[in-house]
DNA sequence: CTGTTAGCGCATTCAA
DNA sequence: TTGAATGCGCTAACAG
């Protein structure tokens, strides 16, 4: 049988409570019995029954998930699923609240941060802008014992606990490898459409792209990133303008969101149906456009794996519990129009 | 706060321990005093704390994997999985045994599920053999009250509880996709190496295989299957004749295991570097093969994954419990070598 | 600094 | 057919 707190309690000639003390590291125990407790604690192999814990504690994970308020498909499907995590709660023992902050805006995202250390809650995940003072925001969080999950864009130099998103560099490699073998081996351009260079995820991608396009595929042009904002319009506008311009596109990647105008742009080009697209994340948008042929391919990140994961995360890191890798992994998804869920 | 059974026994105005025999649907209640309670319980949103219940039980579920005895990459790999599994046992309260069968060996896999009948376990995973003695088995299993979860391979017309592994027919349609677009335009022939046409996966991947290539590129000729028995040695003897008698071989499918033997075939052929090659699961084998170029993409299903959806599925069957069907939905990973993890 | 005791939400004897 | 009482493994008052 796995031993319990009576098992060492009696193996330790002490009482329930003081090893229970010793188990959650409270003060008031000797150094002596501590040692004692300890001893039996690995002699006796004991790891405690979380259930059976948080049972007696009555306990309850309150997470905060900082969001930006952007409306395309992919934050709103981000805030879905955290909406799916209230409605298990119950079961999971979480009270999970949301905070909404205007996209691409890191003072406001600081006055959010820094308006969660007074509720102290169990963690915190939030999408990060990459600036210096969110870096600070996350470290003072961290610094008053608070884990920190960053969600989809990572802040890597902060001291956040846990990044629940995909690898952006490998991401833009990928799709340059994709690209590269979709165009043919004629010498052509190929045009980048990003949301904003401000955010690292954006930038990673196209960090990773230019290079395996740089090593890989000389004979192609990567044309400078256009920056749509991720607003469909914006897209629709410079894109279009660059297709028409030049005559030698035979590849386009959307790093960012805004698809609609890309799409947009795309039907209104004069040799589209010559022109491979690989674009990110799969909504209505750009499962429609896979399935007619309009886009190539779609690289995704499973926003419900990233909310769930982030949660198991930030629970695990308020108990001081260990987790599984590979469980975490957020893996870069690869649609063609023939694997689509 | 969450209602809980002492709240449903006020309501209902019955004692704590009819609650529960109407929650557990026991004999013993009249149809009066059952459909008060049933009433409390609506009314009061009560949902049963799994954790407490489990703990109230003792509760362990005994569950058994039954895995084919083949010495390939990816089935090492998907027991190391069940034996991680099987390391976390007292956290997951799961108490998780291993039954290895013969490969291919439909009647040895019927042997073993009749076996189980009376063990009596919580649940049973298994690699099915296609065979229909075998769906005659797995329903007397469930027949028996014991959720049946297929694992990799599927057997839809049983009665299995649920399949923990990827749409065979999707990965064979994704990897034409790719093929076709890695390949030129000019005509050209496509090998196909199998393991066993006998196995549902199998045969399912090259059905969907065929279906692309002829519909989207019918200037490539798909030649007939080599059956190489997922045997490396067989798989280089087969696979180097058909590269040695034709010269217009310009990509390669490989639905099945044995990716050694595909390689050596692959290095002494003469036009190695002008064939693209598409091959499953992502093993120290096809990875190599991927960094170097000599593979192209490989289509890979995560074993972690399918185990640790197994164990979560059973243990939400035998509790009558409903799951969460993203979470369970098992990926068709796609790697190139620049998303490698 | 240490121990006693009650109780978290549920299941299960054992009586009535 | 029903109910009272006890315990699962752990935590947290409250005493000493």
């Amino acid at each position: 049988m796995k031993p319990t707190v009576h098992d060492i309690a009696a193996v330790a000639g002490v009482s329930l409570a003081t090893v229970d003390r010793v188990l959650n590291r409270r003060p008031g125990v000797s150094a002596r019995t501590r040692d004692k407790v300890e001893a039996a604690v690995s002699t006796l192999g004991f790891v405690r029954d979380v259930a059976a814990a948080n049972l007696a504690k009555g306990r309850v994970y309150p997470l905060t998930f900082v969001l930006p308020a952007n409306d395309n498909s992919f934050m709103r499907d981000l805030e879905a699923e955290v909406r799916e995590a209230i409605a298990r709660a119950p079961v999971e023992r979480t009270a999970i609240s949301i905070v909404k902050v205007p996209p691409f805006d890191a003072d406001a995202l600081v006055r959010a941060l820094d308006a969660l250390i007074d509720e102290k809650p169990a963690g915190v995940a939030l999408v990060a802008v990459d600036a210096p003072d969110v870096v600070a925001a996350v470290d003072r969080l961290v610094e008053a014992g608070i884990p920190v999950v960053t969600l989809v864009s990572d802040l890597p130099t902060s001291r956040r606990s846990h990044f629940a998103g995909i690898d952006n560099l490998a991401a833009g490699r990928t799709a340059a490898s994709l690209l590269g073998r979709f165009v043919g081996r004629e010498p052509s351009s190929i045009a980048v459409v990003a949301g904003s260079l401000l955010v690292r995820d954006h930038r990673e991608r196209l960090e990773g792209f230019r290079a395996v396009m740089a090593k890989d595929y000389p004979h192609l042009t990567v044309l400078d990133a256009i920056e749509g904002r991720d607003d469909p319009a914006v897209v629709e506008r410079l894109l279009g303008a660059e297709l028409d311009r030049r005559g030698d596109i035979s590849g386009i990647y959307s790093l960012g969101a805004g698809n609609r105008g890309l799409l947009a742009a795309l039907r209104s080009a004069p040799r589209r149906d010559r022109i491979a697209v690989v674009a990110h994340e799969l909504t209505g948008t750009t499962r429609e456009a896979l399935d007619v042929g309009l886009i190539d391919a779609v690289l995704n990140q499973d926003a419900g794996h990233e909310v769930r994961s982030a949660i198991r995360v930030l629970k695990a890191k308020a108990d001081g519990a260990p987790l599984l890798a590979g469980q975490e992994r957020i893996r870069i998804d690869i649609f063609l129009k023939d694997n689509l869920p």
